[in-house]
DNA sequence: TGCCGACTTCTTGTCGACAAGAAAAATACA
DNA sequence: TGTATTTTTCTTGTCGACAAGAAGTCGGCA
């Protein structure tokens, strides 16, 4: 691998994000895969930065959970909980309701376009079968209609959940058929309609469908994946 | 202030968390108030290490949003946002009920006792009209619930919000009556039945109600407090 | 006297080097 | 030849020093 981004001498303060960030990407589309070791030295060349600031964008990253110290040891990207895997869905969905319920509620002048652009993202994605493409275009639309809810604390979690998801679906996106993300279209353009309208009850429910769907999804692709492993074992 | 805990040569590793979970303690408890300037080189000579451990301590610091980082100007401690309280209020509703309601689901052996050491350690507080007490005994009661509930997503956010919630009722703990801290004994006693007989249903509304309370209890703090305000003002 | 600009100072951001701890390798011994 | 022990090596953790950026200070000019 031959990909250094010694470009430029970063001004003052930006390199740290921009490792944070790179990495975080990296993790969340599995180009660094859960388990891959972390080598500070490594990093520190290929950004040409000190270790210091590598160090910085590490210790905000586990704080997020993405990587995990192993103390004077190593640090690598954290794994996959599938055991904690039935938490996850219930938070998730939790978060899908909450956040689509208080959008209808408290969206303001602008939220629905903003939603609007990253639902024809969305579309774009479907039509093209970009199935990695869907992934994060569906994330930013429930992210956008979080924003629109107006509530930090939800907007948070809630992009830690999807991101978490992200990794999760990279894993299977493999088995991705072509119908569901077309359904999936026509709820989200049911709940923009539910949004606009303020219609904080039908909001719940569609986002309550979804996230169920979504879920169901998952697990299908993963309960497929293990009796495959299972075959292949016994 | 004469405070150097530079008292023996710490362990290799152990002087972040130290150092974080003390600074952690002191914001949170309003020794150190919003506003408040963190010179790192001050901390460097109060906890005898070098600036670099220090600065990790304040990067997870910042990452839990319990300090500000003006960059390459100052770090301060991260300001109570009023203007955000809604939201907060909000969030932590939704926390109380939706923990109450998975402890009651989901407790195992061993959780209810745990919730009872917490309960007790209430109870003396407010015996002892022990304010500060209450609100730290409160938050652990709470999140031992919240631990039964299994969940560490919520366990983590609503640990967030309560301990925000800590420094918004050490603004105005002076205010405290006596007669609604014994009401939350026997709510929580209540609560802790309810978890018991595994009534999800009755362990949501309670937990409402008793958000509900403590909601329009902190209210009333500070709508009294900006009241007071006005009048000097005017 | 009031305002603009250079200078000083103070704090944060970055660096290269060293120390400690743990795994892996090498060695000694049975 | 197998196992225990020492040594080596590699990675993380810590340090002291330097650089950059911004606020405040001082002096000059209208």
């Amino acid at each position: 691998m031959d990909e250094t981004e010694k470009l430029q001498t970063h001004r003052r303060g930006s390199g740290v994000s921009t490792v944070y960030e790179t990495l975080r990407n990296e993790i969340i589309e599995l180009k660094l895969p859960p388990g891959s070791p972390i080598d500070e030295q490594q990093l520190s060349d290929r950004f040409a930065l000190s270790r210091t600031p590598i160090r910085e964008a590490l210790v905000r990253l586990a704080a997020e959970g993405l990587i995990t110290t192993l103390t004077n040891r190593a640090t690598i990207v954290s794994n996959i909980d599938f055991l904690g895997l039935p938490e996850f869905f219930d938070a998730l969905t939790l978060m899908y309701r909450v956040t689509t319920r208080l959008a209808a509620a408290n969206h303001a002048e602008g939220d629905i376009a903003a939603i609007r652009v990253e639902q024809k993202a969305f579309e774009a994605a479907v039509a093209e079968r970009d199935v990695l493409g869907m992934i994060s275009t569906n994330r930013d639309f429930h992210i956008a209609i979080a924003r629109a809810g107006r509530n930090r604390y939800y907007v948070e979690l809630f992009t830690r959940l999807l991101d978490e998801g992200r990794r999760i679906l990279r894993l299977y996106y493999s088995s991705f058929n072509d119908i569901l993300p077309r359904q999936y279209v026509g709820e989200h353009e049911e709940m923009i309609q539910a949004i606009i309208h303020r219609d904080v009850v039908l909001a719940d429910s569609l986002a309550s469908a979804h996230a169920d769907q979504i879920v169901r999804q998952i697990r299908s692709y993963i309960t497929a994946d293990s009796r495959h492993n299972a075959g292949l074992v016994l």
